[in-house]
RNA sequence: GCCGGUGUAGCUCAGAGGUAGAGCAGCUGAUUCGUAAUCAGCAGGUCGGGGGUUCAAAUCCCCCCGCCGGCUCCA
């Protein structure tokens, strides 16, 4: 199954070549969910039936069962499914008073069953029935078991009955259907292609997680360090440019601090416990915005210092559980690429714009092109007043639609402290991520009664804007090399070219060619060691190096090298050249070496 | 945390009661090579940890730990 199911949103939406199309696919699915349980009711004794629904990228249903199932045994259910779509039963609905329906259930002992029924508040329920197996369903289903074609069983995972801990747990087993077979083919393998892209496998060189050191805890190896800093400076440079201050705060801070946030009162859970210093408790920070707001807090702010924008990379703990971790993805240490912008309630729209350009503008530069916007609302638990709520909403709709950008409406998505613009982001395979996210907060401004001078002299409370566009570097990084495949756009790559030696003769001139690529700022390797020109272009491609320099007699003879790139070879240089070729690259944060050709002496 | 799976050399993996293995990486030597793996030799292990069964355990049983896939949660 495709990771961090909730991280990742598949939405994989093949082409339909053949317009012979019966059904939805949530029907469809949702039948091969009911044809599984039947499977699994003929191979188990007294299994227990939960829920079966469709759902994004397939099906799944959860059972109550006396033994665990092995991933084996999917073949073997597999098989039984074969068995039923052959046999061809229809799919029967039938309507039962919820009372007989309950009844029904509870003589057979489905205790799952009758909990939903016993919620359902309608007077009538329905029923479908294909073969021996009837289930409690709203329906609709394709007609004839035989009209399933192409199914994949893919995945067996516990899931807590209603999604609640505090339940049993369930076997919920994962499978998908199609249409065609072409169709399965191509999600089966695009999952492929994502387990090939897992960041923990193709970012070995970048990062480390060591139990010994702490689950969730990153430690970067200097390739993966370097592509940090890379993008730590970038992200610097541009936040200078669009006006925004950087500050720091600490990494510890008085619990005084967090209960006039509110974390402790509503965030403890995932606050380290505490630590004494001298009588003192004191805790690790979990967010940054306390920091920022005593910083507005500690000077006087006259409207006209607004927008306010202060911004920190800021590195924060908070407590996951174990079983959530997952390599970059999920952290307990992680670094958030904080800003948090105060104004006026006259410039919040413009500040949205300001902020959401600055986020797609980044977002850009790294080769992200798609992405999906959502505007989440009010929740149903929520501070401030409605007016303000109904301001910033519109204000982020009107700011968004200024842009001329779809987006959808996350109904009563919002923080409890305010709405929110979160932005997903397409990889190269599909897949969208959450990463950048804007959000009003209403909360905070008033618990630290912060305020600003108004034209009029009076103190008025100022909004705040809390915005991330990475989110964590950490996340970030980890989508980056999912994206990439550790591939990295020439600007990122940690590192840029390794110059390779044919022979030992050459290694005097290579050497001063590195030196002088390594001199000038360009990220040089080298590679002289006494084997094969193919094993020295080999290795060093799979360290990821987007280029090499080769040198052999010629290039001696001549002072030039020969450059080439993961495919082929591309001309032979003056390395002065090409280290200015590199630094205009960086500069211009490209993704390949360009204007080659004016530099290149032959081919 | 919960359910399930899994753990053998730095890495990828084989071995399923009877002397711990391979490839790559590493080291040493030979080779001096023109666009994705030159050859040979050497070294490398409390088989995740602890306990048990057995003449004998990497292998069977129990407990613990880590990792992986989900659930819940989230940047």
């Amino acid at each position: 199954m495709t990771s961090l199911r909730s991280e990742v949103r598949v939405l994989y939406r093949p082409k339909v070549e053949k317009m012979e199309k019966k059904y939805p696919l949530e029907i469809l699915r949702h039948s091969a969910s009911h044809i599984m349980a039947q499977a699994v009711g003929r191979i188990y004794k007294n299994v227990l039936y939960g829920i079966g629904p469709a759902i994004e990228d397939g099906f799944y249903y959860d059972f109550d069962l006396p033994r665990p199932v092995t991933i084996e045994e999917l073949e073997q259910i597999s098989k039984e499914m074969e068995n039923i779509i052959k046999e061809d039963h229809p799919f029967e609905k039938i309507i039962m008073k919820k009372d007989e329906a309950i009844k029904f259930f509870r003589e057979k002992g489905q205790i799952y069953k009758v909990e939903l029924l016993e919620e359902i508040p309608d007077e009538e329920v329905s029923l479908y029935k294909d073969g021996e197996f009837i289930d409690l369903c709203r329906g609709p289903h394709i007609e004839r078991t035989s009209h399933l074609k192409h199914f994949k069983l893919l995945d067996i995972a516990g899931a807590y009955w209603k999604g609640n801990e505090k339940n049993k747990m369930l076997t919920r087993i994962y499978g998908t259907a199609f249409d065609t077979k072409e169709e399965l083919k191509k999600y089966l393998n695009f999952l492929e292609e994502a387990k090939k892209r897992d960041h923990r496998k193709t970012g070995k060189h970048l990062f480390a997680i060591f139990p010994e050191i702490g689950a969730g805890l990153v430690l970067w190896k200097p390739d993966g360090a370097t592509l940090f800093n890379i993008i730590e400076e970038f992200w610097k440079e541009q936040h200078l440019k669009n006006g925004y201050k950087l500050v720091r705060t600490p990494h510890i801070a008085s619990e005084e601090i967090y209960k006039i946030s509110g974390h402790l009162q509503n965030y403890a859970e995932l606050m380290y416990s505490s630590m004494d210093i001298e009588g003192k408790p004191y805790r690790v920070k979990p967010m940054n915005c306390p920091g920022h707001i005593m910083l507005y807090a500690s000077e006087l702010h006259s409207y006209r210092d607004l927008p306010l924008r202060f911004a920190e990379l800021g590195t924060v703990y908070r407590f996951e559980k174990s079983g959530v971790l997952h390599g970059l993805l999920r952290v307990r240490g992680f670094t958030i690429d904080d800003a948090h912008i105060f104004i006026s309630d006259e410039q919040i729209e413009d500040e949205i714009i300001n902020v959401f350009n600055f986020t797609m503008e980044i977002l850009k530069t790294f080769g992200f092109e798609d992405f999906k916007i959502y505007i989440a609302t009010k929740p149903e638990k929520f501070v401030g007043d409605e007016k303000s709520w109904e301001l910033a909403e519109e204000s982020l709709k009107k700011a968004v639609m200024k842009k001329g950008v779809e987006f959808e409406i996350d109904e009563g998505g919002g923080a409890f402290y305010g709405p929110k613009i979160d932005v997903k982001i397409k990889d190269a395979i599909g897949r969208f991520w959450q990463c950048s996210t804007i959000q009003f907060d209403f909360n905070l401004p008033h618990r630290f009664s912060i305020f600003y001078i108004d034209s009029n002299g009076k103190k008025k409370t100022p909004y705040m804007i809390h915005r991330a566009i990475f989110g964590s570097l950490e996340r970030f990084i980890g989508m980056l090399t999912e994206h990439y495949s550790a591939n990295f756009p020439l600007w990122l790559s940690p590192k840029q070219i390794a110059v390779l030696s044919i022979t030992d003769d050459c290694v005097p001139f290579a050497e001063n060619v590195y030196k002088l690529l390594f001199e000038k700022g360009v990220r040089v390797e080298k590679d002289f060691t006494n084997t094969s020109l193919n094993k020295k272009i080999r290795e060093n491609i799979l360290k990821h190096i987007p280029y090499l320099a080769i040198i052999g007699k010629n290039e001696v003879k001549e002072k030039t090298v020969m450059l080439r790139d993961k495919k082929k070879n591309i001309g032979k240089f003056k390395a002065e050249e090409l280290a200015s070729a590199f630094l205009m690259a960086q500069e211009k944060k490209m993704k390949t070496l360009e204007n080659l050709d004016k530099l290149r002496i032959l081919k």
